[in-house]
DNA sequence: ATGTCCTTTAAGAAAGGA
């Protein structure tokens, strides 16, 4: 089964493109990040047409996740827990039924948290400590989770064109970069580096300054997986030439593909 | 070369977020 993650950049304007992608690739389980919808306007009918769950925890005007999946989307949360004064729609986590057993799916936007020094760089950091209090809990359970999105973080220098270029970013600080370390340090194995030895390997080229023609991106869109997913794994993959189609997004799916 | 895009607000641009 082929499980994939795209941050969209706003379901309306993207409708056309996230349709002629899941024709093409026809995943199981989709992600979808930045729906930039509430629940009430995200538009169902070509998905469900399509064959697919459609479950969403959106807001007003920027924001909002979406999870698509062929099969029955079980025990559906919305929201990270552990901080109920967050009102930010980041994310969302569901569970499907397997031949091999159940498998659950956090779909996540992490914050992107520039610029540095206002408070959103701090509840970036906030954030990401929840998400791993919130892993470690799944963890536990000793069963196949994975934590796919934009993760807004560039884990290592490999991870960028120009390095140099992300320094004073909240994307690139150490400390976004130590707690994307903490999580994987709790077992979540991170899928493309595990399963690709390609260079030059990224998820995410700016609209601005001509970053795609100068193949300028970086890598901020991961799945992590327990080990009872990882055990699963067969393959993984990024769909590059989605970012250069007609309105494409900023950032291209990733996927990975498990034992059904 | 802050060289782009999407959304909201509100009635034509401008601001916020990325």
């Amino acid at each position: 089964m082929k499980i994939a993650t795209w941050n969209i950049n706003g379901v309306k304007a993207r409708i056309d493109t996230v349709l002629a992608w899941l024709k093409e690739t026809s995943p199981d389980v989709a992600c979808l990040q930045e729906i930039k919808s509430v629940d009430e306007n995200f538009p169902r009918q070509p998905f469900e047409d399509l064959g697919y769950n459609v479950e969403t925890h959106g807001q007003k005007g920027f924001n909002g996740v979406a999870l698509l999946a062929k099969s029955p989307l079980e025990d559906v949360q919305r929201g990270l827990p552990g901080n109920d004064a967050d009102e930010q729609a980041r994310y969302i986590e569901a569970g499907i039924s397997t031949a091999g057993g159940a498998i659950r799916f956090g779909c996540l936007y992490l914050p992107n948290g520039n610029p540095l020094g206002t408070e959103k760089f701090p509840y970036k950091l906030e954030w990401m400590d929840r998400l791993i209090a919130h892993a470690e809990r799944r963890l536990a359970e000793e069963t196949p989770f994975l934590l796919l999105g934009d993760y807004n973080v560039i884990p290592d220098p490999v991870d960028a064109k120009n390095p140099e270029n992300w320094i004073g970013d909240a994307l690139f600080q150490p400390e976004s970069r130590r707690r994307f370390r903490a999580l994987t340090h709790l077992g979540l194995t991170e899928a493309v580096r595990s399963c690709s030895e390609e260079a030059d390997i990224y998820t995410f080229w700016d609209y601005q300054a001509g970053a795609w023609q100068k193949n300028n991106g970086i890598r901020i869109d991961h799945i992590l997986m327990s080990a009872q997913a990882t055990d699963r794994m067969t393959g993984c993959g990024i769909d590059k030439h989605v970012r250069g189609w007609e309105k494409p997004s900023d950032h291209v799916p990733v996927w990975v593909k498990l034992a059904a």
